[in-house]
DNA sequence: CCAATTTTCTATCGATTGATATAAATCTGT
DNA sequence: ACAGATTTATATCAATCGATAGAAAATTGG
């Protein structure tokens, strides 16, 4: 009835600074057990919940009730749903990466011989590819890459983290390949282009996941169809590059 | 103060049938001239701030206030937010239909003589997928391929709509040439596959436009850019089909 | 066991949302 | 100009949202 206050509050905005307040205000050297188990669980859910209902219709009070813990834990934890929200896309990012990092090490370390034949290449250029198109669109549990496909449709915050930790290294790398098989420079907007076209070949797996099932008349991607799927784009990709 | 009801009422749902609300109550031989107008200008604000924000974020008071109309407009010619989201859907469906239309039926003539060579099925290929890039990603405004865009990340009822109205022509289409130049069934998954994949590339463009640039370091598409951008890709695609 | 800290819970706030009731304003055909 | 239908505008509703206050409960080190 009585307003406590007569200016416009913004109590929507977070009361800490908008730096990175998904930290909670405890020691640093604490950390009790209990906690990081309930941050563990918020994670799961908010991940989970982004991925099923997208950023805005995944309530903070669905992702408590199914991460078993009360509201203002979620503030507690992340400083608020933006806070949890990025921390999500760290978590994914951060699992991703240590997937991706080795064969791409692998990869570049092959890339420092100079004579490498077209078959060798592309058969580097699937080395990157293929850990890639398992790692981020299947092995992992689907909520993972739908979540992905759910920040990088609705531009978060948290897709530009992901992308200039996954995209981008994965990105320069191709390019590298694909300069290779087509003998010319890494840089050039020709390469460039076809670098992007490839990458964005293997995300339209799950960013065009519902056209592509009922396209194929399927109910989902399991076993067999998965692989055929594979080879499909693999060897179309491979073609293209003469 | 007091509630009027003690019963807990559903206010979100509209109150008419769940079937097509978004047709106002007016008789149907009717259509005053200054209410057609108003409801044009409620779907380009709908189609713009649907694509812009999403379907969440785009709240109904931001799209009459865009489109210069009051809240109760909304419902009155849309039944409802979700109404006004069909509409949009619907009305972008019919225009890109229209534009696809001529150039889809000049293909399935040509697609009559089984005498074709791959050059020629080649170019069919192009006569349908150019009109495509050029009239949804390029010639009109971005909204409308933004729009379509979220729909399919949002797994809305639009998008089904859409996909049957254009989707699933265009790749029903591009599958029949496709599976000429590689002498398979439409109907094989190998083809249907390929055949979204070179629909994908293509909207690619438009959805990872910012991705593209920045791998490119360009500032923007502008004229000889988006020549040598759409050359490109057609090379890409061309040489992939063997 | 105790004091200090960390974690959790109940209750509630203010803002915003989609939708509606209701009446005034506008337009159409006669 | 008038009656009836159509269109617009004002004010408000109930629900839900994210966030917070503040106290209770639990955990830790001493």
């Amino acid at each position: 009835m009585r307003n406590r206050n007569t200016a416009p509050r913004k109590p929507r905005t977070p009361a800490q600074g908008a730096g990175s307040p998904q930290r909670p205000r405890h020691r640093e050297g604490g950390g009790y057990a209990r906690g990081e188990h309930t941050r563990r669980r918020l994670l799961d859910a908010g991940i989970e919940l982004f991925a099923e209902l997208g950023y805005e219709r995944a309530s903070t009070r669905a992702i408590a009730r199914r991460a078993g813990v009360s509201l203002p834990a979620l503030q507690y934890y992340f400083g608020g749903k933006e806070g949890l929200h990025r921390a999500c896309a760290e978590y994914i990012t951060e699992d991703v990466r240590a997937r991706l990092g080795p064969a791409a090490e692998r990869v570049r370390m092959a890339l420092g011989r100079d004579d490498l034949t077209r078959a060798e290449l592309l058969d580097l250029l699937r080395a990157v590819v293929e850990p890639f198109l398992e790692g981020l669109a299947m092995e992992r549990p689907e909520s993972w890459a739908l979540f992905f496909a759910r920040a990088q449709g609705e531009q978060n915050a948290a897709f530009d983290a992901i992308f200039q930790q996954i995209g981008g290294r994965l990105l320069t790398l191709v390019a590298e390949i694909i300069g290779r098989i087509l003998a010319r420079p890494a840089a050039s907007p020709e390469v460039a282009i076809r670098a992007v076209i490839i990458v964005g070949q293997l995300t339209l797996v799950r960013r065009a996941r519902p056209l592509i099932l009922r396209a194929l008349g399927w109910p989902d991607f399991d076993g067999e169809r998965l692989q055929t799927l594979k080879e499909v784009i693999w060897r179309a990709i491979a073609s293209s590059l003469r």
